[in-house]
DNA sequence: GACAAAAGTTTACGCGCGTAAAGAAACTTA
DNA sequence: TAAGTTTCTTTACGCGCGTAAACTTTTGTC
């Protein structure tokens, strides 16, 4: 009930008939109090919703309970997820997430570690721009936040890594895909956004040699995060130019593969692996909305549970061990194979 | 440089040659000091990246800088995208923006509003779930915090509406998909999560009455927000038992749409416009992926840039008026029809 | 029932800043 | 130069809470 309103932990305290020093101890960890005076806090609580002022605990605390998440771009349903998976984990473990998009811009990505260090985070995950971020700025940052870095793999960034293993997913799908029908074309953007890409190159033309297959890559110029519309453009100029060795197309992720699905629909090029079809196309990362293309995107999935998990266990385990500066770990989790209608 | 370290602003207006109530007018408003000292502050701060401590300002102002922005479902696009764009103004706006998603949980919601007051926002932009919200608990929230309520029109919350004009939309779509062949059947959820649902059915009848054609509205059964999914399944189900009167579909939402037209093409369904197609599917919101669709979605385009705007300077001018309670008005932005080669 | 351990109370201080009041200093205008 | 205005300095208090110290009460054990 409304009950006279309380203002402060003093005026609930004197409510609850508990010390103030007593309350505040209960809401630092409400286990840490007997249950008798537990008891009496929490029936005070619910006739009179008062909570702590966060400004005054956090400024008063040496460790806030804050963890800051920091992702690439929000507005990619890749990040949307991991970082909702995160969120849940980071609330489950009795800490409140903040959750902040560089929204593809590296002066942003820096403005928001800015922003994270001034609320005093307890740590960070940080899944960094890559290529066009700046370096420097974030290992200062990471010099005085624990942070994990993860997804985007910068060295020197983090006490940890945490991501999906890109040798792994790529080599997977080059052998389905070449036991399934032939090898592929991988398809990928000149100057990626994004770390992963890289790696995923590096895969497919290891993997391509050690199979004994000619290799051939088609980058497509384009700046940005608008992957579809470049996935898109590049599909158009791939179909027209007759620029495939083989019609079998591996792309470096499921965003550029939607594209290249669209292009080639447009083209009527028939994608599928059935009888019939005219070319087969694979993406990578299991994309929220991979299930939905037409064709159905087979496509390898992160290990999206395995990869937030982690994250969020290894910035609690920094946080709770206070350790810092010990060797850079890196945990890669495998991807999974997942065959659908596209190839 | 380095240059000692600044621990408190007392130190800093030492450091600076300003006294201490000095500098924090400063950093309360630049300009409410004289150019003289403002120079003299600004060029101590390029020595000493000194940042007043966020939580001491926020515990002691009794006007923060932040807002807050609720959203239902990040993890949908169209959210992520509106959310981006209001994030952006909000900055420009010398705000502080605060993005929290509900998760398209009822609980999570108050949880996120319980959040948002203890931060004390000067503001909040409520996008608020809908059907499945505790509104008697929202309600309580706008009485204490000013919030405009935007993107779902709830009767009661927040002091202003600012959404689309669900039934400008609408009725444009009908007239267009009537001109270019056949009026439409509506294609929608039983029970939607999103109240703009239930404005679109209602436009569609009395549209589909006032040009004298026979509705049919097709509602699939499913709970959340997994739309794709449960279009999806609904249109598998439609095609195969031919529940429809007329081939030429209007779904409620863009990412229903999405799994309609998956359903359409395992069966086999030429979805288009063009001469030998078989049916016509038509969206509504321009979701960011409607461009990507095979065949690309004809839809109807929310005005993004206009909600975006419009919310935050709604927002914006009941922080800086400080008026309250005056009557509640609502603003809506038409619809711009997006001719694209699924209808 | 005695006694150590655990948990609570009382008292007090400090965090970093906003802000009010009174007076000093710097500007503006004539 | 004098007067009026603006801006700054000095001083002081308070925000709501964390936390330490010293002391008192409750609890569990034998």
């Amino acid at each position: 009930m409304g009950h006279s309103k309380i203002r402060n932990m003093e005026e609930f305290a004197e409510f609850s008939g508990v010390s103030r020093p007593t309350v505040s101890k209960y809401f630092d960890d409400p286990n840490s109090v007997r249950t008798s005076t537990r008891a009496r806090i929490e029936s005070a609580l619910e006739q009179c919703d008062y909570r702590p002022n966060i400004f005054a605990i956090n400024q008063n605390r040496k460790l806030t309970r804050n963890i800051g998440i920091v992702v690439p771009y929000l507005a990619d349903p890749f990040f949307a997820e991991i970082a909702r998976r995160i969120e849940n984990l980071v609330i489950a473990g009795g800490y409140r997430p903040i959750l902040l998009s560089s929204h593809g811009d590296p002066a942003l990505e820096l403005e928001n570690l800015s922003s994270l260090r001034s609320i005093k985070p307890a740590g960070v995950l940080l899944a960094p721009l890559g290529r066009t971020s700046d370096q420097a700025e974030i290992e200062k940052f990471c010099a005085d936040v624990p942070t994990i870095n993860f997804d985007a793999n910068v060295e020197g960034v983090g006490e940890a890594f945490i991501g999906h293993n890109n040798d792994q997913a790529t080599t997977v799908m080059i052998e389905y895909l070449t036991r399934s029908g032939e090898p592929p074309v991988f398809f990928e953007m000149l100057t990626p956004p994004n770390p992963n890409a890289g790696k995923r190159r590096n895969a497919y033309l290891e993997t391509m040699s050690r199979l004994g297959h000619d290799p051939q890559v088609i980058q497509i110029e384009g700046e940005g995060w608008e992957l579809e519309e470049i996935g898109y453009r590049g599909g158009l100029q791939v179909i027209e130019e007759k620029q495939l060795s083989r019609s079998t197309v591996f792309c470096s992720n499921d965003r550029l593969a939607i594209g290249f699905l669209a292009a080639a629909f447009e083209h009527g090029v028939k994608v599928g692996i059935g009888p019939g079809c005219d070319m087969r196309v694979a993406g990578h990362d299991n994309h929220p909305f991979s299930r939905f293309t037409c064709p159905t995107l087979t496509t390898i999935s992160h290990n999206y549970s395995a990869i937030a998990q982690g994250s969020v266990e290894a910035v609690m385990q920094l946080i709770e061990s206070g350790e810092r500066g010990s060797e850079r770990k890196t945990t890669l989790f495998d991807g999974e194979l997942i065959m659908r209608a596209s190839a």
